[in-house]
DNA sequence: TATAATCCCTCTAGTAGCTATAGATACAAG
DNA sequence: CTTGTATCTATAGCTACTAGAGGGATTATA
């Protein structure tokens, strides 16, 4: 029976964000002290370790409750948890893509060596989307 | 003089979102028609664009108010505009490197082949993060 | 046992950057 | 003149938290 400060310093989670998960029905609500403070057993620690791995790996709250719910049914197929990471690897694929595009664009234009901004070209580049080098 | 929607059309920014970006004093409040609707000039359409330039690029709103402002005093000096470039560049290649980490854990994670979630590496990464092969 | 330091409680409101909705009005084409 | 589309304002909602106010609980030390 831990409280929510120890809970929280054990998985990195804060305190509010651990009320606001438990508000939005990711965890239960946990049996409470005499003076009607919070505390948590080992399967609430383990629950909201799997939240902060989910969310670390950038999966919105929504897909978590789909994960959660399947990991409390092991006999079901995981057809839908490969569903939900496929799905998450083509998003994060394609961020990588655009950022690195972008990369290249900032890099271009925080090179430039002009000292005012008339000939800036930070400002020309925003300003005028025809002198970037690629698509966005 | 053009409609909102024709300069939504032409910038590829929404029209509540321009309302948004007036309302936030990003740019100036349009003249109106006789029956009140916003009416944009040439220099309304290429601070638009600026902004939306800008937005692609992944600057905050705040950054672009600064940017902005930078580009209306061309006699300036531009150290300024290549502090937030900079400092946005920085931001971006943290974001690369983080998500191609990432990367490698979700192909890791999805490409498990078990037919149901008791064996299932996706669930049983989520839950133990232990078994990842990277730092996050 | 008293007290101070720290922890925890609920509730409300705020953050970024929009997006959606409702109900009313304006404008353009035929 | 009618019909259909465009626009108006105002308000509320979205994700995933974070901050603050005003109070009570728990723990460590004197």
């Amino acid at each position: 029976m831990i409280s929510i400060g120890q809970l929280s310093k054990r998985t990195g989670v804060k305190i509010p964000t651990i009320r606001y998960y438990e508000q939005m029905g990711l965890i239960d609500a946990p049996e409470r002290s005499v003076g009607n403070q919070r505390r948590y057993t080992k399967e609430g620690l383990s629950r909201l370790s799997f939240i902060r791995h989910s969310r670390e790996l950038g999966f919105p709250l929504e897909d978590i409750r789909e994960l959660l719910e399947l990991s409390q049914h092991p006999e079901k197929p995981c057809g839908d948890a490969h569903g939900i990471a496929n799905r998450h690897l083509n998003d994060v694929r394609d961020r990588i893509a655009k950022l690195t595009r972008l990369e290249g664009e900032l890099k271009r234009i925080a090179d430039c060596d002009s000292d005012n901004v008339a000939a800036c070209a930070v400002i020309e580049t925003l300003a005028d989307h025809k002198l970037c080098e690629t698509e966005h």
